[in-house]
DNA sequence: TCGTTCTGTAATATTGTTGTAACAGCAGGA
DNA sequence: TCCTGCTGTTACAACAATATTACAGAACGA
């Protein structure tokens, strides 16, 4: 769930703004003054900041100042609202650190809209894989049974890989052929047995299999019954 | 050098422009026509792309679909030029992939500012590298190892500055490459072997590969493990 | 211009993975 | 219970991926 802080001292817009942006359930901390704002930043560590250019106090200018030359806070993008629409304002905002700039009146959906855009790319889709104490992380191409690393080979890591992203789901030797050798491969369907033996000795503690199921006559799925009570 | 693709079919328009942001020292690419838009991305891996809604063959808002949906292109930031000012045009806009979205007519001043903006943040906050006693700084490039300075190469300084400063993932010789040698190589992928080489001459100190990993089936990652401990 | 360094490739060595065959064991049906 | 066919297991030869070396051409600086 993402943070943003909201500084404008309307108190209409004020809860618009921020009504708005809870029912999409962003988490709003914020302040109708510009004093105190940049304490609010620090404080909270946002991941986005929505600031009024024009505020009694302190100008909407400065804070933005302020917070990019924090450390911490420099790259927390900022979204300026103004009601200054002149060239010239709109640029100096822009070259003084804003991400965007939105002229009022506007529509709060148009806000939300950029709101979004900025978080967009931000999910780097959970590159771990997690049942029981099995952990397969994708971008390091490593798997861990508990602490300790296992040493799995391209293919092992691949079938381990297709089995525990779709858990439950049963697969034949066939498919898992075309997903984890390719369409284009020239391999007996014996040689998933022997891929699944390996594993299994590589990641099953005792004798009996907890994470990759034998379904007779169908094929190999991974377990979803011991594993998931503990998925994240 | 950022590189930056326009569309834009008014022939007026793309040249004024592409006058300015060759003026502030971008590269641009473009076309007067939304066909062969998305061959042109392909070909160019621009940084940024510049998109006319309003295209007489293709959709503007198809293109951006094409480049979203491609893996390769999904990440580039989209501007969108429009006339279309309603509220709802700039919402779809925004939500079918659009980073920014900028009404006709507008200052140039400002679609450079933005321009701007989308690349500010690029630059590494992270100066130095450091894992171990292995430090890069990447504003001077120089590597030093200890107090011992290292006489890299231009394109083994590239490739351990890549792998650095994405600690522990793994990348396939292609991605290697695609990141290093640029799109446009004409390199086998074997080359990618030699360096690692070269460059674990250089800074790994007795024969077992501390910094860099070969991962087998995959790739190469810059070792997470070992150097984590000192890592700032 | 020359000499030096950098660059990429090809050839070779080395390592460990890969896939198969053969057999053992087991489950389920009759 | 036996039989049958599916699955588990083993060992091994072929193989593919990587490491290493040597070299020729390109780029660079003096």
């Amino acid at each position: 769930m993402k943070k943003i802080v909201l500084i404008e001292d309307d108190a209409d817009l004020y809860s618009l703004i921020q009504y708005n942006l809870e029912k999409e359930s962003f988490q709003v901390a914020g302040l109708q003054t510009g004093k105190g704002a940049l304490e609010l930043c620090r404080r909270e560590h946002p991941d986005l900041v929505i600031l009024d250019v024009m505020l009694p106090e302190m100008d909407g200018l400065e804070i933005c100042k302020a917070i990019r030359a924090n450390t911490e806070l420099a790259a927390t993008p900022v979204i300026f609202l103004t009601a200054r629409a002149s060239e010239t304002d709109r640029i100096v905002g822009l070259e003084l650190g804003a991400n965007d700039y939105i002229v009022k009146p506007f529509f709060v959906r148009e806000l939300i809209a950029r709101v979004k855009v900025h978080f967009r790319g931000d999910k780097p889709v959970n590159k771990i894989l997690r049942a029981g104490d099995l952990e397969l992380d994708r971008t390091r191409c490593v798997a861990r049974l508990g602490v300790q690393e296992l040493a799995l080979t391209a293919t092992e890591f691949k079938l381990l890989e297709f089995l525990m992203s779709r858990p439950g789901k049963v697969f034949s030797r066939e498919q898992l052929l075309d997903a984890v050798w390719g369409h284009d491969r020239a391999v007996t369907d014996r040689t998933v047995d022997v891929y699944v033996l390996r594993l299994r000795q590589k990641i099953e503690r005792d004798g009996s299999p907890a994470f990759i199921r034998s379904v007779r006559g169908f094929g190999y799925s991974f377990n979803l019954e011991v594993p998931q009570e503990q998925l994240q």
